[in-house]
DNA sequence: CGCACGATTTGCT
DNA sequence: GCAAATCGTGCGA
């Protein structure tokens, strides 16, 4: 549509760690039959395919489920977790390369009635968006739209007019081997009150 | 075909 | 602060 000079889809064909300190402050979009609903992104989580990044999904290879990290970039990956969660992606790198960012919280800035009616149990509108689940939820992101090109209807994606500020962690949900100070690769607006709280990995430094 | 586990959230003590 | 809830996915037999 009217994506005015709307963003290129080669912008997303790099690096994960590269491509999150530019994605922090960017507006994602959905619209669906009950309204709008856009979300300015203040957190993210760096995802590799090949075998170096053990907490990937697509650290076994291909499969049904993870294809789509597979695929060319600028698309949506969505998984299911814990029996009752599902979480976003951005799916980056270029075609043939699987890497996501999990999009791990943000600020509800268009169609708050609606994401409260999908999120009756936050109470502040800061909670809205404000956890991996929670952010999908808010925007009514279901499984099934998996695959989904994030650069045409229902989606839009505009990017941030200033870059944000960044600051780095290790990888927040990410266990054992993935974990720790080897892969120092979530991404957040410091002083973003809408980080998300999840605790942080254990081993790891204040 | 069956089993073990997870990129989490919520609610109660 | 801690433990439960819940089911799709992926691996092993």
């Amino acid at each position: 549509m009217q994506a005015p000079a709307g963003v290129p889809r080669e912008f997303f064909a790099r690096d994960a760690t590269e491509l999150a300190p530019l994605l922090l402050g960017a507006v994602i979009r959905h619209t669906t039959n009950q309204g709008t609903v856009a979300v300015r992104l203040s957190e993210l989580e760096a995802y590799r395919g090949n075998g170096e990044d053990p907490g990937s999904h697509a650290h076994r290879g291909v499969t049904p489920r993870t294809r789509v990290m597979f695929g060319p970039p600028a698309h949506l990956y969505a998984y299911f977790s814990y029996g009752m969660h599902v979480c976003a992606n951005i799916v980056c790198a270029p075609d043939g390369q699987a890497a996501g960012l999990l999009l791990r919280g943000g600020e509800v800035v268009q169609g708050v009635e609606l994401a409260r009616v999908r999120r009756p149990t936050a109470s502040t509108d800061r909670d809205l968006a404000r956890g991996p689940a929670r952010l999908a939820a808010a925007l009514g992101i279901r499984l099934a739209q998996s695959g989904a090109d994030l650069l045409a209807p229902p989606f839009t994606l505009e990017l941030p007019a200033q870059p944000a500020a960044v600051a780095t962690t290790a990888r927040t949900g990410v266990g054992g081997e993935g974990g720790g100070v080897a892969f120092p690769w979530r991404f957040y607006i410091p002083g973003d009150p809408t980080v998300s709280p999840y605790k942080r990995h254990p081993k790891l430094a204040p």
